[in-house]
Parts: C-alpha cells; sequence; structure tokens
DNA sequence: CAAAACCCTAGTGGAAAACCGGAGTATACT
DNA sequence: AGTATACTCCGGTTTTCCACTAGGGTTTTG
C-alpha cells in the first residue's frame, strides 16, 4: 500500500528498457519507437526524455537520425536513480516541508521519522536493482515462458 | 521519494495516539477532544474513525457520553494495520487491476514485482512498530527536551 | 422526549497528474 | 544551401484524486 508507482516511472522504466537492449550498437532510439513499442503517449514520453537527459541518465543527438541513448551502462544505472530523478526533484522539496509541517508537534515529528524509516527500506531495495538487473530477469523469465509453451 | 503518508494516515495515527494515552482509563474520547487537541477537521476525522472501527482497531460507544475505545491495547495494534485499513481497501484493489495492467506486458510485470518487492520491505517496518511504540518514543522524546531546556 | 453523540451517503473544490500542441532549434542528407 | 527530421521549450487542457463539507438518520443518556 505504501509505495506508489506513478505512470511516469513506469513509463520512464520502459523506455529506458528499450534502450538498454541496444545499448551496445551505439545507435540512438528514437521517441517516435519507443512509445509505439511500449504504448506510450508520445507527446508525454517526450517529457519524461528530457527529464532524464537533464539527470544525466539519457543522452540525446537532435536533428534528423537523432535520438536518446543511455548515457551509462545499464550496469551503472540504479533504479533509485531513475525515479529520483523523475518525481525526486520537487519530490524531495516537498518531503523536506512536510517533514517541517510535522516537525512543529512532538507527534507529527515522530511519525515522520517512522515514515523515513519505511522509505529508506524501499530506498534501498531500489538501490540495489540495476537496469541491466531487470533486463536479465526479463529475458530470463522469457526463456522460461518459452519452455513452458514447448 | 517512494512512500507516501497521507493526510489520512497522519490523522488517525495522531488520533490513535490519544486514544492510546486514555487506554487504561476505558473511558471514550470524543471526537470533538481529539479534533481539538490534533487541530484536525472534526467531520473528516468522524469518517476515519468510522474506517478504523469497521477495521476493528477502535470500538464505538454511540449516543450522548458516547466516543470512541481503541478495541484492543496498544501494543496490539500495529502501524501496518492502521495504515491498511485505511488506504487498503481500495488501494488493495487497485494494486491488484495495476498488477493485472502491468502483468499483460512482460516487461511491465517485472517492474511490478521489483515494486512489491520495495512496498514489502516498507510494509515490514510498519509492521514492525505498534502505537505502543510511538507512544513510548514520543514520551522518551518529551523527557530529552524536558531536560534540554532545565 | 430532547439533547448529545455516533452513523451513513453523497457531493464539492482545488490541486496534482497525465496528456496535448505549437513554435523554435539543431543535425543529416542531398 | 535547402529541406526533412527529430529533439527542445513552454504553455494549455483534461482528467483524476484527495481533503473536506453537508445533511439527514440512529442510538443512548437523563
Ligand atoms: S496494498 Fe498498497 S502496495 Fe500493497
Ligand atoms: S524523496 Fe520521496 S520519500 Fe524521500
Amino acid at each position: 500500500m505504501p509505495v506508489e508507482l506513478s505512470c511516469k516511472s513506469e513509463y520512464a522504466l520502459l523506455a529506458l528498457l528499450e534502450l538498454a537492449d541496444v545499448y551496445t550498437s551505439k545507435e540512438p532510439l528514437q521517441i517516435r519507437q519507443i512509445s509505439a513499442q511500449q504504448h506510450i503517449p508520445d507527446r508525454y514520453l517526450e517529457q519524461l526524455l528530457a527529464t532524464l537527459r537533464r539527470g544525466g541518465i539519457v543522452r540525446s543527438q537532435r536533428g534528423a537520425k537523432g535520438g536518446y541513448l543511455l548515457a551509462r551502462e545499464p550496469r551503472k544505472i540504479t533504479l533509485l536513480e531513475i525515479v529520483a530523478c523523475l518525481e525526486g526533484f520537487d519530490a524531495q522539496a516537498k518531503e523536506q516541508e512536510d517533514a517541517a509541517k510535522f516537525t512543529k508537534t512532538l507527534e507529527g515529528g515522530i511519525i515522520a521519522e517512522v515514515w523515513q524509516e519505511a522509505d529508506q527500506a524501499a530506498k534501498t531495495i531500489l538501490q540495489n536493482y540495476t537496469l541491466q538487473d531487470l533486463c536479465d530477469r526479463r529475458d530470463a523469465r522469457q526463456q522460461l515462458d518459452l519452455m513452458y509453451y514447448i
């Protein structure tokens, strides 16, 4: 119940998985291709990729034959970093003001502490997964499904 | 970033802390008193307490001289139970449909799995805190603040 | 019976999230 | 150089959700 998976993060992860698949080719992937493949509204995905670029997770190449590439190897990109990039900036500010509001009262401060502990636990999980891990896991699953099919 | 603390949960926890304080007296506490003490909109708190009652966390006594009491000792009420009661029912349904939507595609399923793992980690934290723990922690903090003041 | 409390159900307002559109800018290819 | 392509910036719209409000009903006390 407590951990949210926003539409934003989901779209971004799907897009990054696509980029991770073609990472070794060094060829950029275009918004259109990704949005068609993963059924994501292209104009919206554009915004997300721009945010990821500003966050240093993705590189972009402008002009004809342009597109997006991962800025680093999939092994070096954690899920926490991704979601922090997308929701982190304003969310972090939001969190600060929430903490401030709560800490005005003693009880509120205690509650905020416990919630931060829970939050930290969830973050640690996401910290320990990389894009590569997701790819590997998906490939393994696909193999398994194939074997069952036969 | 990922763990939400909704207004609902916050209000409910504050109210339950009040109830926990007077638990031994076996005297019911009224909505008005709680809302005044913790600055919670009374009409809203009413709904939350109703939900907590349906969830078996709180008992109510109707009529004049009525009010609310904890259904069990504070030691036997976990924070997870509280938040699950408040956001759980529709959130759980929501979660199911999300999982179903994601699992339609292979990538979506993988992502959902990871998120559930993170969610589980956060839940475990909340599972291991009871209302009594919060009270104790608050009291300890209060003592400390007092000592610094002197 | 009347007052005090809880009990239900619905509805409102506003903010945030998701999504769309248009004009601008860089790049590649001919 | 010129044109097509694709990213970039920024503003607007739609939709969804949440905190909150409201009104009428039921139970208990005295
Ligand atoms: S019920 Fe909300 S994450 Fe499981
Ligand atoms: S930034 Fe969202 S919980 Fe810490």
